[in-house]
DNA sequence: TTCACAGAAGAAAACGTTTTACTTAATGTA
DNA sequence: TACATTAAGTAAAACGTTTTCTTCTGTGAA
C-alpha cells in the first residue's frame, strides 16, 4: 500500500509538503499543489485513517444506539426511517456511520468498546436509555445527541417530537368530527413521548369540556399485540366510545385488527387515529389517519447537529422540537355529536 | 486519557509488559500479570485503537453495504433482518458494524472511503451489485461476503437462499393442496433469486404434468405495487387460475390487496402463497402462506463466515446454501383438482 | 544597501501502540 | 563445575500521519 512518503518521494517534496496539500493547510505554491495532487491520484494514494487519527484525535466515525426495551431498530419502522436520516447527513459529509445494536450497554453502566478505543468520536441514542448510562457518557464527555427523546437533568442535545401539538392536532380532528366519547389506547412505557401524549390528549379534552364519563382508558404495550389488548377493555364499556386515540400507530394498527377480527367496522362503527404515521399506516384497512412525525428530517437533524457539536469548542445546550402533521386518511369518520 | 506508558510507570514495568499482559502475548509472570491487569482496571485503561490499528494492520470494524435497487435496508423487511444477525454475530465477536447506506458506491467504480482509509477490514454486501464495483473489491483485495446473492466468476464467499429447494416447496404444497391452474406474480428484477424462482416453478409445474396453458404469468416489481399490477393481468385470463405463487412476499401481499379491492375473497375464491416470511406476512388478512427463509441465520452465517477469512491466510471459497421451510398459514386453500 | 517580512518548503518530534531482538537470572544437564 | 536452556522482562524500532519549528529565498520598504 502507497504511504505519504511514497507521494512524497515520487513528487520530490517532504512528506509535511504532501501532508498539507492533501490537508489543505499551510501555505503551498500552486505549482507544487498540483504536481502533488497529480501523484496522489496516480499513484491512488489514500491517508490512513489509523495514522491520522493516532496525531489529530479526530474520528469521522459515529455510533448509533437505540434503548434495548424496543426491538431492533432495524426493523422498528421508527427508528429505521431516524436511521435513514442520520446516515444520509453522515455520508454527505463524509462521516462514517457504526451500529452499535448491543442491548447490554445500557443494562450495565458500562461504556460500548468503540468509545474508549477512541474509534467513535460521537453518539447519537435513540429512544429511552438508563440513566446511569447518560451519566456514564457524560463524565467521559462522549459528545452527545438524543433523538426522540429527553431527559430532566442532561447537558446532551435532543432532537425530539412536538408530543403536545400533535396530539392536540389529533384529538381536535376528532371533536371537529362530531365525536364525544373518546378511548384512549395508552402504551404501558415510561417513555416521555407517550405520558406527554396522554397528557395532552385529557387536557385537551378536558378543556373542551368533555365529561370524565365519557373518557375510557385502555392500557398495553406499544405494539399491535398492546393496541390489541387495549381496545379489548375499552369495549367492555357501555356506552361505546365512538373514536380512539392511540399513543402510536403500531397500538392504532392492533386495534384496528381486533376490531376487524370482531366484526366492527372501521371507521364506521368506531373511529381511530394513530400517532407517527409509520409506513404501514396508509396499508392497513382501512388506511389509519394519524399523525405524522417526520422521522427522517429528526434522524438528519439529529446528525447536523452532532457534527456542529464535534466542531465547536463549547457548544450551548440546544433542544429541538419538531412540529407534525395531521394526515387524514380513512379511519376516522364524521359523526353526529 | 491514561495511556500504556502511564500503566507501566504505574505498576513499575516496561510499556512492552503491559503490552504483553492486555494482549496476552508473550510470558509474563502471573504476579506481575495480576499486578498489571490490577492496574489497567483502576486507571481505566482502554488501548487505542488507532494506535494499536496503526501497527497490527488489523481492524474491528466490518461493513455492511446493500444494492442501490432496493430501499434502505433498515425499512427493508428482509435485509432489516440479515443485518439483525450480522449485528448479533459481530458483537459477540467484538467486532463494530459500520453501514454503508450510501447508494452512489455501485454506481461507480469508486471504493467508498472508509476502504482505502483502511478503516474496515471486511465487507458483507447484500442483495445485487455492479460487477465493475466487485471487480474494484476484487483488485483491492478486500475481504468480502455476499449475502442473497451469487456472481458467476466471483472469488468472493456468498450466503444464499436454496430458492430451487424453496420454489419446489411452494409449488408441491399448492399441487398437494389440488391447484391444477397456477398464475405467477413474477418479479422484473434481474436478481438471481427470482429467476432461480421462477424456473423451478416452471420445471417442477411441467413435471407434474400441468399444460403450459394452465399457467398464467403476470409481471411486476418486487414491491407490493408490483404484486398489485401483476394480479391485474393475471385476473384478465380465462379460466382464472385457482392459485397464485409470487416471487416475493412483498408482492403477495400486494397482490392481496388488490384482490380484496376487487371483492376477491382469498382464500376462497384464489389462494397464493409468497415467498421470504417477512414479518408482515403473519398480519396480512388472510395471514400468508409462505416460504420461510431464515434471514436472521444468513446474516449471522456471513458474519462468521467473513470473521473467518479474516483470520485465515488462505481461504477456500465457498457458497453456503440455506434451505427454506414452508409456512402454511391461512392464504392457500384445499380445493378438488 | 540593508532590513523586515512573507511565502514556500523541509526536518523532526509526537501520537500510542506492537513486536523483534536482546539481556538477565534461574534451572537443569552432562 | 561448566554449559545449555528456558522464563521473564526490557529497549528500541516501526507503523503513517500531522504539526511545530526552522530555514531559505525573494521582494518591497526605509
Amino acid at each position: 500500500m502507497v504511504n505519504i512518503r511514497d507521494v512524497a518521494q515520487e513528487a520530490g517534496v517532504s512528506v509535511s509538503t504532501v501532508s498539507k496539500v492533501v490537508n489543505k493547510t499551510g501555505s503551498i505554491s500552486e505549482s507544487t499543489r498540483k504536481r502533488v495532487l497529480k501523484i496522489t491520484e496516480r499513484l491512488d494514494y489514500h491517508p490512513n485513517a489509523f495514522a491520522r487519527g493516532l496525531v489529530t484525535h479526530k474520528v469521522e466515525n459515529i455510533a448509533f444506539m437505540w434503548d434495548r426495551s424496543s426491538e431492533s431498530p432495524f426493523s422498528n419502522p421508527f427508528y429505521s426511517l431516524v436511521l435513514e436520516g442520520i446516515e444520509e447527513e453522515l455520508v454527505k459529509k463524509g462521516y462514517n456511520l457504526l451500529i452499535a445494536a448491543h442491548s447490554s450497554y445500557d443494562e450495565s453502566s458500562i461504556l460500548p468498546s468503540f468509545l474508549p478505543s477512541r474509534i467513535v468520536g460521537g453518539l447519537i441514542l435513540a429512544g429511552q436509555f438508563n440513566p446511569a448510562f447518560i451519566k456514564k457518557l457524560e463524565d467521559a464527555e462522549v459528545p452527545t445527541v438524543l433523538v426522540d427523546f429527553y431527559l430532566e437533568n442532561t447537558q446532551f442535545d435532543s432532537i425530539e417530537t412536538d408530543n403536545t401539538q400533535g396530539a392536540a392536532l389529533a384529538i381536535d380532528y376528532l371533536l371537529k368530527n362530531g365525536h364525544r366519547k373518546i378511548g384512549c389506547l395508552v402504551g404501558n412505557n415510561e417513555h416521555p413521548s407517550v405520558n406527554k401524549r396522554l397528557e395532552t390528549v385529557l387536557k385537551r379534552l378536558s378543556n373542551y369540556g368533555i365529561s370524565k364519563d365519557d373518557i375510557f382508558m385502555g392500557y398495553g404495550d406499544v405494539t399491535p399485540e398492546g393496541g390489541f389488548e387495549a381496545v379489548r377493555k375499552i369495549l367492555d364499556f357501555k356506552p361505546r366510545p365512538t373514536a380512539l386515540v392511540a399513543s402510536n400507530d403500531a397500538m392504532a394498527i392492533g386495534a384496528i385488527r381486533f376490531l376487524r377480527g370482531k366484526k366492527y367496522r372501521v371507521p364506521d362503527d368506531i373511529s381511530i387515529i394513530g400517532f407517527d404515521d409509520i409506513d404501514l399506516a396508509q396499508h392497513t384497512d382501512p388506511p389509519l389517519t394519524t399523525v405524522r412525525v417526520d422521522k427522517v428530517t429528526m434522524g438528519r437533524i439529529a446528525a447536523k447537529r452532532l457534527l456542529e457539536i464535534l466542531k465547536e469548542k463549547d457548544p450551548e445546550r440546544c433542544r429541538v422540537i419538531l412540529s407534525t402533521t395531521l394526515i387524514a386518511r380513512d379511519s376516522v369518520k364524521k359523526v353526529k355529536p
